[in-house]
DNA sequence: ATTTAGTTGTTCCATTTGGAACAACATGCG
DNA sequence: CGCATGTTGTTCCAAATGGAACAACTAAAT
């Protein structure tokens, strides 16, 4: 087997954590990290759907008629990829679509009971691979952290940028 | 000007916060995206650097010595992303490589003046849209936030997958 | 009514991305 | 030593990605 350190230098990665100029924002970008690119993987490999396509079926589980739009808003998107991304759960049978009457440009976006269904095996990956990465935390950390957090968001999503 | 919104349905789109099944880790999703995609975007207009690069300057201004591979792991980003990186970043004299000589199948790098000049200015686009986004917290709250982000972050780095 | 401006969803196209296979090198074991 | 196994960095290639332009539609202003 080869070695797996030289001798002489293990630097310890993580003290990047304290010295980066952006803790918080570092700290947060990796967490992210940690927590979906493996879900990500998980979830194209097991289902075949690519994160557009899941970030879809998340949000119409959680609001019952929404626009490609509202979608794109909600998870800050390109509108595009929204598109692409509508055509192949339609063509899944993950969502149904009508055009709306009172405006011709926009149609509203539903999803089916496939659709849920699918939705909710990918809860269970990425709320497993959530308890993985927040594991070493106390209940109250984690409930501390859920209220920041969430302040947070709500504030992020004020933001126009 | 075309209408906003229709007068009947304007869903709080900022729900989905408390009913989604994973919320710490959707609103640290939320928040890591609302931080870097704006920075990127600006990063990439302004520098024309992709994200692999400028992980790349910042892995390096934090270490002396850094392998590729150990850029990888600090990123959770795959290797052929960070050799072609490395392979531009060499190009633009950012940084320097030099074999192993107790190794011959990884190099050295390391992060050159130049390098240093254009993470700092990575960094203020990173640092100012971290403030933006966090804003809303008041310092004890930041502090609190950053505390329990750090232990979770320790943990998450524990983990191998 | 015509013009102007804004919005929605889509297609086009160039770039970015990452899995898989690969060559070169390192180490352990018979 | 010769063989098996693991590691590093790279190339190949197919897929995902996102900016820009576009057509269809809406609404307001003149």
């Amino acid at each position: 087997m080869a070695k797996e350190k030289p001798a002489e230098a293990a630097p310890d990665l993580t003290q990047i954590f304290d010295s980066i100029e952006y803790p918080e924002a570092y700290r947060i970008t990796y967490l992210a990290n940690a927590i979906v690119f493996p879900a990500y993987a998980d979830i194209k490999r097991d289902f075949g759907l690519v994160r557009a396509e899941y970030i879809l079926l998340v949000s119409l589980s959680h609001f019952d008629r929404l626009t490609a739009q509202d979608v794109a808003k909600i998870s800050r998107r390109p509108r595009n990829t929204i598109s692409r991304a509508v055509h192949r759960m339609l063509a899944e049978g993950f969502l149904s679509r009508v055009s709306d009457p009172g405006d011709g440009r926009q149609a509203l976006l539903q999803i089916t009971p496939e659709g849920r269904k699918m939705h909710t095996k990918i809860s269970a990956y990425l709320a497993d691979r959530q308890e993985r990465v927040l594991g070493g935390l106390s209940a109250e950390e984690r409930k501390t952290l859920a209220t920041i957090l969430k302040k947070a968001a709500l504030h992020a999503a004020t933001l126009d940028t």
